[in-house]
DNA sequence: ATGAAAGCGCTAACAG
DNA sequence: CTGTTAGCGCTTTCAT
């Protein structure tokens, strides 16, 4: 095949075929300065010829990877993909590739993630992991680069990319409001009063803030459903044969809402739901769910301008917050 | 911080803390024969002490990464998610863990990315790549154990796993047919024509010759739409435009039925659709979208088999297929 | 402009 | 049971 025995080129095999030395390969390979024309020209030859290929473990052990890693919990959020898009959007045009890690479910809330991509020597690091601790990312952050998403603490260490999730609720409970109901139920997840400053935290906060501001504090009603759209058709079948009197929901993120719809199609009720998020599939007609926007692929976008920022020699932590937008379908209708 | 003036420990670091020598640090780490407990327990102290991790770019120079990388097209699909949920899953209880790449878009469809975990040293791949050529994928197969998902070639090389798609091309077409649909349409994408053999490829063909077979070749149409649920809906509302006179579609996957639904459901049409992998929000009620489920998860979990069974051993290739299956919703109806 | 050589952190014989 | 040592493939001074 090449000579080799099978095994793939190193930058020796190149060095010789090329009848060079590894230094100058490496500097090609780098296009660092100092290299003539013709020996250019050969080694690139040679590498071609050999079918050569760096490795990254042994270039790491020296350097940069050229690498981000970007940790995420879970698929099937449509949100974190267009994260990822423009994530991936604002490298295009760089060196720097992208390895991603998915949170192992049970585990400690994404940090073996986050811990697999530094012993992978990524050169930064985006991640969702709303119930890590501070000083379990801090300690990471003293080495590389990071960039927490949808965290609302001001570490001086990480950077943090988030929307405005009081806002946000805000508008979505307004836009009930607005429509005339008073009996608004919050359907969340459990975690959501374990971490206060969470995004799922805050949102429920300012739901329970904002029933209580109205003096409808005895009327309000959470419920709480694990991840996924199975999971909230059934705490919302549960809760509706239990006896839910509530007219509308104010559901924690959109897949949550489009299973508690579900759940309140089947029973035959007209309970008004606005989810948050903005999926794609939101804006389907048979499902027309009115939602909090987010702009993911912007708040991607900003994440990796963060980590470049900081590998480009800034110190100081910013915190990045996006604005929400109401986006009015027909899932909400007046009582 | 650990005295060490804030770079991160080695295993030098935790030898001389503990007191031994690097040899035995690392026998301890990969608990190999030839460690007393005392010593063990020295050890581990001080990697706690140290807050020691281990460099995977090191290891990497010598032998396994125990990492195993996943190259995906698209986030947008469940379908891959389903995949991939399969392959964590069988990867659970294993010391391997999970790197994805994103096949950047346009890209030498998805090679980019699988070289990219290559170069990472990745123990095995598992590859969503339908129109790489087999050439590219053998020379990579050479060096490092490949799943090719969702491929019908039958390289000594590679391992492969994919659903049996004339099979379920032919449940979807059936089915049709058996409500007396006889102008039936195909919504699939460009590159379907292309590639014969990709899971696209065998369905388009599949239809032609089942319209064929029933003598309605000239009632066939193909309707060609690019990857996403907006850009089938555009499709279809040009080709519904443009005078469609079909009272059913076949369409190549779910995001692209469900673009075709709302498509039709704006123009005030009735045409019946069934789509393809089963998607989770396939069976919500304002979808109701018949389709050909695939085992997804089951497939991911044989993937991650595939590839342990390679670093067990096993040199011939291996070419598994799984059974579609219709499930019968709302939105395909008798003419 | 080019090359020699040291070393990154780890593993795996091999000796003791 | 424990330690010494020789690399793995690459980058990076530092000479030439």
């Amino acid at each position: 095949m090449n000579g080799l025995g099978g095994r793939a080129a190193t930058i020796n095999d190149v060095a010789v075929a090329a009848g060079v030395s590894r230094a100058a390969v490496s500097k090609v390979l780098r296009d660092a300065y100092g290299v003539s024309d013709s020996m250019r020209e050969r080694v690139t030859a040679a590498m071609t010829e050999l079918n050569y290929r760096p490795r990254v473990a042994a270039r790491a052990m020296r350097g940069r990877t050229f690498t981000f890693g970007i940790e995420l919990p879970d698929f099937s959020n449509q949100f974190f993909t267009r994260m990822l898009t423009g994530a991936l959007q604002a490298l295009e045009e760089t060196r720097y590739q992208v390895v991603i890690a998915p949170a192992e479910r049970g585990s400690r809330y994404g940090l073996r993630a986050i811990e697999a991509l530094v012993d992978r020597q990524v050169d930064g690091v985006v991640a969702v992991a709303p119930r890590a601790t501070p000083e379990s990312l801090e300690r990471i952050a003293a080495h590389t680069p990071l960039v927490m998403f949808g965290r609302h603490d001001t570490s001086d260490d990480y950077d943090t990319v988030a929307g405005d999730d009081v806002a946000g609720a805000v508008l979505a409970m307004e836009h009930l409001l607005g429509l005339g109901h008073t009996d608004i139920a919050h359907l969340t997840l459990p975690e959501a009063d374990v971490d206060l400053s969470s995004p799922h935290g805050l949102r429920r906060t300012t739901y329970l803030s904002t029933m209580a501001e109205r003096g409808l504090a005895d009327r309000a009603v959470i419920i709480t459903s694990d991840e996924g759209q199975d999971a909230a058709y059934r705490a919302t079948a549960q809760a509706l044969s239990d006896g839910l009197r509530s007219t509308a929901i104010f559901a924690a993120h959109d897949e949550l809402a489009i299973g508690a719809l579900r759940a309140i199609t089947e029973a035959g009720r007209t309970v008004s739901v606005v989810g948050y998020d903005d999926v794609p599939i939101a804006s389907y007609p048979g499902i027309g769910l009115t939602t909090v926007h987010q702009p993911g692929v912007e708040m991607g976008v900003r994440s990796i301008g963060l980590l470049l920022e900081r590998l480009d020699g800034r110190t100081e932590a910013v915190h990045e917050v996006f604005d929400p937008e109401l986006i009015v379908r027909s899932s909400a209708k007046a009582v």
